[in-house]
RNA sequence: GGGCGCGUAGCUCAGUUGGUUCAGAGCACCUGGUUUACACCCAGGGGGUCAGGGGUUCGAAUCCCUUCGCGCCCACCA
């Protein structure tokens, strides 16, 4: 049989996906077995693959094919996110290069190019993900509109409005005027930038006298109501009650006084447009002052905006700024940096606009959601750091709002049946919403047509909060066996940016409908970024194409490369050499099974060499297992990879190969393989979450397997006890090893020269263990001697000393220059040692087993000096 | 403005309650190596005032104070 000597990913990963799912080994349905779930962090339907997605999606199927192999019933859910905002602006975006504006649809023919849309081009990513190895249930994929899901949002939105918990309000919002609709808080991200300072002056009605203030934005004095100066500022006092005069517009404004305003920022004086501003609107209802709002909803200026109407907002700053100062109001302009409000999917900059919400009070509901995490711990994060970010915004927590101008989604369940404050009503459905409207109207001829439901959408982020429990009908039928089974899910991975968007709203839902937490464990990834810590994005271009990373390095490749230097929390800079790394890896382990695989058997007695080597990496094994496991259990994966990739490459193919490989085309024996292969198997359970594909490729062809008998339904490796001991006499049999081989290198003496050994002892040296060291230190006897040996190089291990009789001349200079410097730093070492015990108050306080550790040290060193100082002696010294 | 976190080898990071294992790992680098699984490899090697300063302690990368540098989150100052 022919292997290739290189693997090669792209020809076996298609086939061993189809083979897993085909199977249904990632299907999962409930029966007797513990389970352990993950719902997955559903990406926006137009999400296509990158990075974070790769990293967060490797690191759940990691975890899910973990717990497939340790028996439990493992459920991966699928789905993706309707993405409101997002999606909606993806539409409108097309339906433009098509000539059509979305001013012209009806709603219910926006909604069919949306749809349309949605399964034309939605859920690429799902696809791709397949590529990279997730082992999710297709068979569970779920979509945030699917009829149920939406039918779980609208009754949960009814539910807290009945309640008391959800409200409409006419409040200050934060307006994208590009998509023209409000956003959350979250959704805005606040950038610094530099602007003008603008020194305005006011002239007093029936005085001489003018007011300077300063503003950002002068555009919006023509929506000035007031002018505010401090209550103390002396400055100022003689002006309250007093009318100044807005400069173009030339209304009056009355001059009012609070403490709210700054006597040290610019002159002292505010100008006051309660429409505009959040601070602005309080003081304008302490004050009763007048709104008066310039804007139109893209932030276009109105009939307010006079001679101005119709131009945008940054348009006008100018040109007012420029009028301003020929007409003489401007004062001055000095260079000033503020920070400016931007959307976050639009980018659009931010106008706090006012307008009537919904909104959903969060202080209540919060507080079991924030016991969870800090009180009974129901809930951990990984890493633990965040804790104190989620109780800090837990703890000061505002109401959400909840409605979004929008098309796409969930349409609020408010029905208008008049035109007063109150003239609404919330139900589920269309004829319930009837009953009520005609009981609260008390007019029982209301008709369904007199009823108009609100046009405004939920926030996609109050259909996903649900997603633990509505993926499993939870919220529609909450005592379904599926919901029973599978809920509370076990981990949650995904991004510290949605912490609060997603993650702490989710623990809210989980309490507040079913009373338990979504989650156990919340593993926080951290962002990935390129090699110079910038965020990988579209506009800068530094984001590689995730697929060709995966046709050039494989999809194990690029796991492995991901994971490796992505500790819980801690940001990943991404370097194409990281997936190299991971195929390098991937290769090693190919080459072993080739090697492996081509051993001739024949029936001969077991060597020695190979008896104690298995022996010795059976414990080996075993102790990297404990560590893995502990690595698991605390979500350290990338350690755990790690651990795996030491093992695997030192210890399994550099030591334990080498030790049982027979001579050049020389057979082995029966024994020795099956227990290799064993071995060998063992360690690609291991390996499977990470490299899926290779080592199903390598464990199918290492034995013939049945379809029962796959990889990825396999069996965990059980712990055992093992033999540490041996474990140290191989550490030192390779420091003998080690010393050979320096010998050679340093002499130049072929690997393929054999060489004679000999050994003078003071303390264990584990012979037990010679055969290893023939083996591979091509020692074709070891003597034991009771002095030094003249005319041999010689090294030391612990106390012990070796020599290598060669023939020709031995630089005895060198050796007795290197035999001196080992001898003063081992001086120097002891020096210290003794010193420390020679310290009453060390042997007093310190804990006895560390001063004995120091007393064995000193032992030790003693020992060794001997053997130096031997050494010298007979080197005639 | 408030809060959190970080600074250890050229790079990315471990270092769990101060004390074998405390100065580590991987990558990178340097030296040598081609019949015998793998050059996507093997063997060997160099490299650090643990950001600076001060303190507590028998003992500090680890605890405290301070200076400097960096990152993140929250917040309505025109």
């Amino acid at each position: 049989m022919e292997i290739p000597s290189k693997y090669e990913p792209q020809k076996v990963e298609e086939r061993w996906y189809q083979y897993w799912e085909k199977n249904d080994f990632f299907t999962s349905t409930i029966d007797d077995r513990e389970p352990y779930t993950i719902v997955i962090p559903p990406p926006n339907v137009t999400g296509v693959l990158h990075m974070g997605h790769m990293l967060n999606n490797t690191i759940q199927d990691v975890l899910i094919r973990k717990a497939r192999l340790e028996g439990k019933n493992a459920c991966w859910v699928p789905g993706m996110d309707h993405a409101s905002i997002a999606t909606e602006a993806k539409v409108v975006a097309k339906l433009k290069d098509e000539g059509i504006s979305k001013g012209d649809l009806t709603r219910e023919e926006f909604l069919k190019h949306a749809w349309a849309w949605t399964n034309e081009y939605g859920g690429v990513i799902l696809k791709q993900l397949r590529k990279l190895g997730a082992s999710c249930d297709w068979k569970r994929t779920k979509f945030t509109m699917d009829d149920d899901m939406s039918a779980s949002v609208i009754k949960v939105f009814v539910d807290l409005y009945n309640k008391g918990l959800i409200y409409r309000g006419h409040r200050m919002v934060n307006w994208d005027p590009e998509a023209r609709t409000t956003l959350s808080d979250e959704e805005v991200i606040y950038e610094e930038k530099q602007g003008l300072l603008y020194y305005l002056s006011y002239a007093i009605e029936d005085s001489d006298e003018k007011v300077i203030i300063a503003t950002t934005r002068p555009e919006t004095i023509l929506g000035d109501t007031a002018i505010c100066i401090h209550p103390n500022d002396e400055r100022y006092i003689h002006l309250i009650g007093k009318k100044a005069i807005v400069p173009i517009c030339n209304r009056e404004i009355p001059i009012i006084a609070d403490a709210y305003v700054d006597i040290e920022f610019g002159t002292g004086c505010l100008k006051v447009t309660p429409a505009h501003d959040e601070n602005d609107k309080n003081l304008g209802e302490k004050h009763h002052l007048e709104i008066i709002d310039i804007f139109n909803e893209d932030a276009t200026l109105n009939s307010y905006g006079l001679h101005y109407e119709n131009k945008d907002r940054f348009v006008v700053r100018k040109e007012i700024a420029k009028e301003l100062e020929e007409k003489g109001f401007l004062v001055k302009a000095e260079q000033y940096v503020n920070k400016v409000g931007t959307s976050e999917r639009t980018k659009a900059i931010i106008e706090p606009r006012l307008s009537d919400q919904w909104f959903l009070k969060m202080e209540d509901l919060a507080k079991p959601a924030l016991e969870a995490v800090m009180e009974t711990k129901e809930v951990k994060l990984f890493p633990e750091k965040f804790k104190n970010t989620y109780r800090h915004w837990m703890e000061n927590i505002r109401d959400w709002n909840i409605s979004r101008q929008l098309w796409w989604g969930q349409q609020i369940p408010a029905y208008y049946y008049g035109d007063g404050q109150d003239d609404f009503v919330v139900a589920e459905t269309r004829a319930r919403a009837l009953e009520l409207a005609k009981s609260k109207s008390q007019n029982p001829n209301l008709g369904l047509d007199e009823l108009r439901q609100d046009p405004d959408v939920l926030d996609t982020w109050f259909s996903s909060w649900l997603w633990p429990l509505s993926v499993f009908d939870g919220i529609l039928d909450p005592e379904n066996p599926e919901v029973n089974y599978y809920y509370p899910t076990n981990d949650l991975v995904t991004g510290p940016d949605i912490l609060f968007f997603w993650v702490a709203r989710m623990i809210v839902a989980g309490y507040e409908f079913r009373g338990e937490r979504p989650y156990e464990n919340v593993y926080l990834t951290g962002l990935v970024r390129d090699k110079k810590r910038r965020k990988m994005s579209k506009s800068l271009g530094n984001s590689p194409d995730a697929l060709k990373l995966i046709e050039d390095f494989g999809a194990d490749g690029v796991r492995v490369g991901l994971l490796l230097s992505s500790a819980a929390g801690n940001d990943l800079l991404f370097d194409e050499t990281l997936c190299q790394q991971g195929a390098n890896f991937a290769n090693k382990i190919w080459n072993a099974f080739r090697l492996v695989k081509g051993w001739e058997v024949a029936d001969l007695d077991r060597p020695q060499a190979s008896k104690i080597g298995l022996e010795w990496y059976s414990a080996r094994f075993q102790q990297v297992l404990s560590e893995v496991e502990d690595h698991f259990s605390k979500y350290r994966i990338s350690d755990a990879l790690m651990a795996m990739y030491k093992l695997v490459w030192d210890d399994f193919c550099s030591w334990l190969l080498e030790i049982v490989k027979p001579a050049y085309q020389k057979p082995i024996d029966r024994k020795t393989l099956d227990a290799v292969i064993a071995l060998f198997e063992q360690n690609l359970k291991l390996l499977h979450p990470f490299m899926p594909f290779l080592t199903e490729e390598v464990w199918q062809h290492i034995k013939d397997r049945d379809v029962e008998n796959a990889l990825c339904v396999a069996d965990w490796p059980r712990r055992e006890e093992f033999d540490e001991r041996i474990i140290e006499q191989f550490d030192y049999a390779k420091g003998v090893i080690s010393g050979i081989r320096t010998i050679r290198k340093e002499k130049n003496i072929p690997n393929k020269d054999t060489l004679q050994l000999k050994e003078l002892t003071t303390s264990d040296t584990s012979a037990r263990l010679d055969a290893i060291i023939k083996k591979l230190g091509n020692i074709d006897e070891i003597e034991t001697v009771e002095n030094t040996v003249d005319g041999a190089l010689s090294f030391r291990v612990k106390s012990n000393e070796y020599f290598i009789p060669i023939s020709g001349t031995i630089d005895i200079a060198a050796e007795i220059q290197k035999i001196n410097e080992e001898l003063n730093y081992t001086k120097g070492f002891l020096k210290s040692v003794e010193k420390k015990l020679s310290n009453e108050r060390f042997v007093n306080n310190a804990p006895a087993k560390v001063v004995e550790l120091e007393r064995k040290k000193a032992a030790d060193a003693e020992a060794k000096i001997a053997t130096l100082e031997n050494s010298l002696a007979s080197l005639g010294e």
